[in-house]
DNA sequence: AAAATCACCTGTCCGC
DNA sequence: TGCGGACAGGTGATTT
């Protein structure tokens, strides 16, 4: 599930809940996914810690905690967090649970076990030394722009580039594409500047829309690509079935109507 | 330099 | 009904 819309939501999530509030009790019940570090320590830094503020750059989530270390969490492609109370929430697939003393708690869920969990100090270094690029919604047009225009590969490629761009993954990258009319093929340094900052435009209004959504595609505007992204899909546009390709491994959908490759 | 391929995991869906 | 393969909103290493 998670890019940039649905990892700034559990981001919004954690800052309306969990704030502030002292950790009773955590729960680690897949080791895998902790990346350098045991449990036992993660235990140990977390008990009777909180959780001050969080931070998202890209996919990533940064819990900042009180003894001044990042927890940092990464969803992989199934991850997703969740609050509750008592023990009514029962998934098979809580990889990581915190509880907290008014007797609430933050689960961390992954089914695929693709997700990563780190407690780090230093949180500019782990984004350089991970070669994490800029977050997309912090870009400026022309810096995007120049990111385009300097390289050659497919515009799909580059947009789901994490060291490149921060943040948009498969079915974002299609629906920047499909609100732009540029076919996912398009090698960058083909497109011209107007094109480059629409993209930039789509881009951000894409986000911002997804996020104000709280990444729920039910309410999505009716023009989104993103609910007809299956297979014999239709274009929201125009109604004539959908293409679908794979680039880079990844299955992307575009309407070859209107995203012409030149 | 950049694309394809594979690997990592679990679960579901589709076709024979 | 059952089995096998393909596929899923991610990333990283390796090969072409």
């Amino acid at each position: 599930m998670p890019e940039l819309p649905e990892v700034e939501t559990y981001k919004r999530i954690i800052e309306t809940t969990c704030l502030m509030k002292r950790i009773i009790r955590i729960e680690i019940s897949n080791t895998k996914i902790l990346q350098q570090i045991s449990p036992n320590i993660i235990i140990k830094q977390l008990f009777n810690n909180m959780i001050l503020k969080v931070d998202r750059h890209g996919k990533y989530l940064f819990l900042k905690t009180k003894s001044n270390q990042w927890l940092v969490l990464h969803f992989g492609m199934t991850g997703y967090v969740t609050y509750f109370n008592s023990k009514e929430e029962s998934s098979s697939h809580i990889r990581l649970l915190v509880e907290f003393e008014n007797g609430y708690h933050l689960a961390y869920h992954n089914q695929r076990l693709f997700g990563k969990i780190w407690l780090i100090n230093n949180k500019g270094y782990f984004i350089k030394k991970l070669h994490i690029g800029q977050d997309a919604l912090q870009m400026t047009v022309d810096n995007f722009s120049d990111i385009i225009r300097n390289h050659k590969m497919m515009i799909k490629s580059l947009l789901m580039n994490q060291s490149l761009i921060a943040g948009i993954g498969n079915i974002y990258a299609d629906e920047i594409l499909f609100q732009s009319n540029v076919h996912p093929k398009t090698l960058c340094h083909r497109l011209s500047k107007t094109k480059r900052r629409n993209i930039y435009h789509n881009m951000i209004d894409i986000l911002q829309t997804a996020i104000d959504a709280r990444a729920d595609f039910s309410l999505y505007p009716v023009s989104f690509l993103i609910p007809y992204r299956e297979k014999n899909g239709m274009c929201p546009k125009d109604g004539r079935p959908l293409q679908a390709i794979k680039i880079n491994g990844r299955t992307s959908y575009f309407c070859l109507n209107h995203q012409k490759l030149k």
